[in-house]
DNA sequence: ATTTATACTGTATATATATTCAGTAAAATT
DNA sequence: AATTTTACTGAATATATATACAGTATAAAT
């Protein structure tokens, strides 16, 4: 997107303070008396360069019809959050979805891109218990240590990430559970992601 | 809250899709069209009654000068994080805030009134880890098992909680940690909240 | 060197919009 | 039984508001 000027950031800043304090956009006039401009055009030909630019839409002859773009609003994201039902389940589709959590961007450093329902203890000991919702960043990008979600075949699951060459170790946080080694050109193995954070709802 | 009638819901519902879909409020006319009112003031008395109920405020004389009540708007909140610095930090006061997280109010089953950044593995089987958000919610109607933040004196600690009659004990989940046993009358013994969810950053 | 974008003031105006007034009618409350 | 609230239509209007037009001046891009 484009840079903006001083002034026009300026402009788009008193628009989004307006618009949390009021609960509805300014007026040309408002943003005149809020940035001391003494014409009304100020404002409107600033507007008209913060639409070109993409970072608000306007509604022709509409009052107040000023709309603040996705990527300029701080808007509440809605992230997946998919069961892992059992061993064997249907990759990471649509149909295990469980429901969407409405979520500020901000919230983990990483961007996440869904969460992960945690079935068993595998992860006990890296304090990921039960029902806990991870946070998982799709990427096959993955350094050692990280915990990551590895699909074999059908199966999902999480463990730590370990490789060394072609061999890759899949390691469990709970002694009760094998480690699992496998060949990074092995069939049906894949890495959907890592994790970045996690949430429990209790 | 005073309740609202079937019309006076499906206006404020009205209300907050068209401010969704477009970012602005609507105008008395635009509510007509979504509703199929054929006059403007059929939308300005439900407005006045929305008003009068608390449901949203108007700005007399601004166009499209409707904005939503807290309790009405899904907003987020902002959550402070209170940082457990060491033993011995002075109660859970203002100083002690971390910063500020802004989330969505359904995101925890019960509200909370602020997060813990944890310090120590007094937790860890529980699988609170080092550096974790607890949220808590301020309370001390707490239950046989709950995991609470309780204070003795000037010391803050993340336990869980059992009480038989005026005995408490507060469990660490880590055996390299000890049990605290303490009455409830003991002079500076207070149970500050207790745990109703949790998030780690990564 | 010329054009385009930025950054305004100042005036004017069509129209978008809130809001009042006058009614009608049914339902709920006192 | 009387009053208030709810739920509208319909018309009228003051004003809030977007927006165009005419300028001035500087900075940036081509």
């Amino acid at each position: 997107m484009k840079e903006l000027t001083i002034q026009q950031k300026k402009v788009l800043q008193c628009i989004k303070f307006y618009i949390k304090k009021t609960g509805f956009p300014p007026t040309r006039a408002d943003i005149c008396r809020e940035l001391g401009f003494k014409s009304p055009n100020a404002a409107e030909s600033h507007l008209r360069a913060l639409e070109k630019k993409g970072y608000i839409t306007i509604e022709n002859g509409a009052s107040r019809g000023i709309n603040l773009t996705e990527n300029t609003a701080e808007k509440s994201q809605t992230i997946p959050v998919i069961g892992l039902v059992a061993a064997g389940s249907p990759t990471l589709a649509d149909e295990n979805i469980e429901k969407h959590i409405p979520l500020q961007e901000s919230l983990f450093l990483s961007d996440l891109d869904f969460f992960l329902r945690v079935k068993g203890l595998s992860m006990k000991d890296a304090g990921i218990m039960e029902d806990d919702l991870v946070a998982i960043k799709k990427t096959s990008e993955v350094r050692n240590g990280d915990i990551v979600v590895a699909r074999i075949d059908d199966e999902v699951t999480l463990k730590y990430f370990q490789s060394s060459g072609n061999q890759i170790k899949l390691i469990p946080a709970n002694d009760d559970f094998d480690e699992i080694y496998i060949n990074k050109e092995t069939e049906g193995f894949f890495i959907e992601g890592k994790s970045v954070g996690l949430i429990r709802e209790n």
